[in-house]
DNA sequence: CATGAATGAGCCTTCATTCAT
DNA sequence: TATGAATGAAGGCTCATTCAT
């Protein structure tokens, strides 16, 4: 409940950082959007970057959180695999905004909090890599670079924040399903 | 010989622009790297701007012409897709810098110039779209939506603007043959 | 009390117009005039622009408010003429920088303000005209033109912005009784 | 032949500095006007100020030439009083660009420049009051401040730059007659 | 908590002028 | 003469942040 400011605050940021952009959205415009003077955001907050900085850390931990909890099951690398891409698309378009500042907005932040995402980011592609690997080894999956095939989905999945829109012809567990099935069996018949 | 100088300073651009971002990237930053006094550079641009609707312009258009010769070609689906993915995802590796500011960068652009680099892009989408109806029309392809899995191969290979880096352990071609054989034929062993 | 600040920075303008010309003030001179950085003016005016157009618009408002008081009362076209007169000669030299820069800057405005001013000062001419118009159809005046009486007229009291010093051989209503007298009655002895 | 050059080029700042002002007239703006680079027009001038400064002694000189014709004639008071009113204001009227530029510019020179004009137009206001005594002395004129009387005369024709417009319903002239019979004789009928 | 005045650095751009060619 | 590259100072304005009230 006290938090309540914060939060306002801080959504405030993810729509307008999200439509504008970091750079081009200024503190007055914050400040507007909440209804408060520029001055009281300090209040709350002890930098615009800071703002940038829980935004993105926070959005990449929920990537993060959820891909530990699919590298855990006791499930074949192949399912992992189908879930892992369900769930990194199905995240990216429940949440453009937040999602759209983390991929086109963290290299604005400056060198110590950009350092951090991308160690977390890291780590998430680690995980990743992870998956595939086991598929690779057990002979589920094809043999390759286990690094570059999660990247290569990775921003297959990603790419969605370009483009992806709420209400269009598909619902985005179906695209995403189409994707996950894309990435398996490949475009080709056999 | 005579537009040296303009290049210089469109090529410095492309590299701060890459580098910093280009709200980031101040014209004392650009006339500092060409060793010209900012004000010297309005002999040249006639804005930051316009500095950028160049960059942008030139690299859409880059992609745009190659697919367009490809689109042409009287061979298969399946091969011209393979020679998209190939031009591709070479193009974005080969020229990081502008890629890097045509994906993350146009939308800075105020509104009518964004508008041009939109109507390129969803021209772009058009022609990929086209192979893969092609192939779906075919037979070549299994069925599916043309458009969503342009858009899908599109960003897997976009997203190497990302982290693709040269002198690593792979040339970009062979990475690229890579992203076109899972695309052709899936992750999976059948 | 509360907009003091404001008045200071619009009293600053009008002096720093007046003396210095439009063009030739810089937000600098403003703020140096009231010990503000010339950042800090930005609170209490959108542009430089805006001071100029509140200036002028002050500054022909009020003549057009005597004026129109003048042509409601129920007396002659020549009295209306002899007040008049006296109102803008003696509205003209008691504030010599605002009727300064009415006259001298007002065309430094950009379309659409200079539009109001231009409106304005059309229908305070208009006022005059109507006064002129009816002292002749009455056979108080001679017949002519009413529009150039007008103007004529106006200018020889407008000019005085370029005259007139206070603490001079005479006061401003010893003058502006003059001017009407030699108006009235011409120059010439019958 | 030789200075049809610099001709041209005062012909365009009088054009430019007439229409737009001279704060916001660019050397650019005159270069373009007469189809040089603009580093070339100092050639021909040694300073921006220094176009300013020849137009509006040129036309200062000119009223003062015309005036002292009119002074040394052996003729009335009265009669040099309407022969100057007439020569100022078709003067005026003629040449609306030039006097537009002395009566609005001449203060944005700077002070030496500034301190010439002010002097030729001293001079220039003393030879019509000279007029004016000479008919107060000879009673041919009410008596009053003659200095007073030739500035406000002077104000009702200057202002004609700012209002008179060729092609309109009267020749310059006929206005010229009407606003000496003003003068003259008032606006009142005895 | 909230305000809003104030800062000070920085931004993009303009411009009169100079000068080597 | 004419060019056009280059200067360097200045201009109007924005903005994240601070702080007394």
């Amino acid at each position: 409940m006290e938090n309540s400011k914060y939060h306002e605050i801080a959504e405030a940021a993810v729509q307008l950082f999200n439509k504008k952009g970091y750079h081009a959205t200024s503190m007055q415009d914050i400040a507007d959007y909440v209804g408060l003077q520029k001055g009281s955001l300090y209040h709350y907050i002890s930098s615009k970057e800071e703002l940038l900085e829980r935004i993105t850390s926070e959005s990449i931990s929920g990537f993060v959180r959820e891909l530990e909890r699919i590298v855990k099951k006791d499930i074949s690398a192949k399912e992992k695999l189908e879930q892992a891409i369900l769930m990194h698309f199905t995240r990216v378009t429940d949440n453009i905004p937040m999602t759209t500042i983390l991929l086109r907005e963290s290299f604005s932040l400056s060198d110590d909090p950009h350092e951090l995402i991308k160690k977390a980011t890291d780590h998430y592609l680690n995980l990743w890599s992870q998956i595939i690997e086991e598929g690779m080894k057990s002979g589920e999956f094809k043999s390759g670079d286990p690094r570059i095939a999660a990247l290569t989905i990775l921003g297959s999945c990603n790419w969605a924040y370009r483009w992806y829109q709420e209400g269009g012809k598909y619902e985005n567990v179906e695209i995403a399903k189409y994707v996950t099935n894309m990435w398996i069996q490949g475009i080709i018949f056999v």
